[in-house]
DNA sequence: CCCACTATTACTCACAGTGAGTATAAGTAG
DNA sequence: CTACTTATACTCACTGTGAGTAATAGTGGG
């Protein structure tokens, strides 16, 4: 972080004319009633400058309100790391103090920024994931949204998403619009290892390369709202947009989380301290988007370490009365990969 | 990356004194004659600014050069994405064009910046990971180090470190330094699990968090540059340093890519196209960090799909002549990780 | 041409983990 | 008491993996 050799414009040396502006958004993730969410703010604030009134003008989705992750301005003055920035901007924006932090990527490409190559300040965006555990009452202008609401075909719970079909079809069309033959055959790969047409079947950790694959394909809303164009009549767009390129952060956010979830304890930090296996189990689900077989994921976190009895017991279940687990610490030193691994789907 | 809303600055205002500047590392990796090298510049360049005359001075280390990163400035007029900026810097210093390119982190942390608080501009680091087939003999300037000599002890390949016992020692005086016993409680956890003096043993791919150990435990170079103090006479320093946080970015770099590997066909970006398995054990082994059984690793890539014969034969073993093979790409296809997976070291 | 040597390749075997299922236990609501 | 719900226990076949032994096919020296 402190390069300072071989840069110009680290002597205050005008040679880079444009500024930088840093901004920071956060992926903040809970789990609640068998759905994961993420919390939201809706529509750009209304208390706006000009640069927002601008933007909400180019924005044809602004049906009321777009959905937009909390986000906020990296102040090099005041902020002596980005984290502890983020972790400010957010308490002051949702009055929430945030647990488990991680960074996610830093978004910097020119071309989506509908300011296009003009004077104004370039602008980079450092994304965080961020696990709450308790989830309060709506703030004024934030609201938890179903992360599967963004991303629809990434739940597989109750059924494979019907959605699937039409993406399916419209990719289709997708890859036969490719100019050559290897164009067509690069994007066929593509597409059936991204939406599960192999015999691998559907990856869910994949989360990053569909959305990433449905954007380039020109199937959601953020394709045609960069380009300034409205999309075909004719093309289907999947699931509800975000602004900006906050859906892409999103999908980050969630590969990122299913991917380690896979070898770090991190169910933990969504759920409260004493808890029943099933309690746990639908946490797993919902961030995995995946229906487990009730027997084995007992015996995996039981048998693997993960968690412990406490002596107690829920009898707020309906049925047999559940005993209570908690998270067992020890296991950071017994396991290497302390996590629920790689989870096998139930077939439907 | 195209955030306006809610930031100062956005509209040109100056509510934000402090300019930022932002950097681009790479941490360019290859493998050649069993061992992994990272592509370094020798010592701050020659054709010095004022501020590399400084950063020089400040440096208690410069006998002749420290190695740092490729790095460069990031250019918000001219780069278009931040990857295109990096390449376009990368082929200008090197001379060489990057393949497998990918985002590691972007560091910002105001503490490790020598300039501390005063009004210069704020730095921040983004860093890459890059994989180089090729390895051309060093440019000016630009020289392969072995990964091992800036983190010797992630090497377990001919034997257990022994610099682990002299690390363990000196870990052993840090708990107890710690104020509270809860504070040497979690120092021991996290001293264990790193180092693994644990059930779990080893685990090769906890590098980042080992080099962060070692730097808050005050046993790196880099912790007392960065306090601009010397090291007491008793306190060991382990591995060699690197300038500024590059070390850091050196071991997210490697963490990154021996995580990777488990789970995507990396490998092969850094091995000629037609290989025997010798060679591709080789690389795996000298990128792990571990020895791997043979017999067992040749059935893991070849029953597991990822590699098929290509008919030919490669005489120059010394022994039996091997077989060549080469990435089969239809795997992609078929398994849902594409990797070597979890490896298993031989016990010594 | 035979022999020692080296490295590759083939095959075996015990064992742990996993997918999938059946069976039983212990509550609630009528 | 019965039907229903959910939790927990146990079984079994199968796969993948750790750790070997054995055979194969070249080299170079005498």
């Amino acid at each position: 972080m402190n390069d300072t050799r071989q840069m110009p414009g680290a002597d205050d040396s005008l040679s880079s004319p444009r500024r930088i502006v840093v901004g920071l958004n956060a992926v903040i993730i809970t789990v609640r009633a068998d759905d994961a969410y993420v919390l939201t703010v809706d529509a750009p604030a209304r208390s706006s400058t000009a640069a927002d009134v601008a933007a909400e003008a180019r924005e044809p989705h602004a049906d009321g309100g777009i959905s937009t992750l909390p986000s906020g301005p990296f102040d090099p003055a005041l902020d002596r790391t980005l984290e502890l920035g983020l972790r400010t901007w957010v308490s002051r924006q949702t009055g929430r103090e945030l647990g488990y932090v991680e960074q996610l990527y830093t978004f910097g490409d020119a071309g989506r920024d509908p300011r296009g190559g003009a004077g104004g300040p370039r602008m980079l965006s450092i994304a965080y994931l961020a696990l709450a555990q308790e989830l309060p009452a709506d703030t004024a202008g934030g609201r938890w949204l179903s992360c599967y609401r963004f991303l629809p075909w990434e739940d597989w719970r109750t059924e494979r998403p019907a959605l699937l079909a039409q993406i399916g079809a419209a990719l289709e069309k997708w890859v036969a619009r490719a100019r050559s033959a290897e164009a067509r055959e690069r994007r066929a790969e593509r597409a059936s290892i991204c939406f599960g047409q192999t015999d691998a079947g559907w990856d869910g950790y994949r989360v990053l390369e569909r959305y990433e694959l449905l954007y380039e394909a020109g199937l959601t809303h953020e394709t045609w709202f960069d380009q300034g164009r409205a999309a075909p009549k004719s093309t289907p767009l999947f699931g509800r947009p975000m602004a900006f390129d906050h859906r892409r952060m999103l999908a980050t956010g969630l590969a990122r989380l299913r991917g380690k979830l896979r070898y770090r304890p991190l169910v933990f930090e969504l759920i409260d301290e004493q808890f029943t296996l099933a309690q746990l189990q639908r946490v797993v689900e919902a961030l995995s988007g995946l229906r487990l077989h009730k027997q084995n994921f007992r015996r995996l976190v039981e048998r693997g370490g993960l968690v412990e009895k406490t002596g107690r017991i829920d009898t707020r279940t309906g049925g047999r009365p559940a005993e209570l687990f908690r998270f067992r610490r020890e296991v950071l030193r017994e396991r290497r990969a302390p996590g629920v691994g790689a989870l096998t789907p139930l077939k439907f």
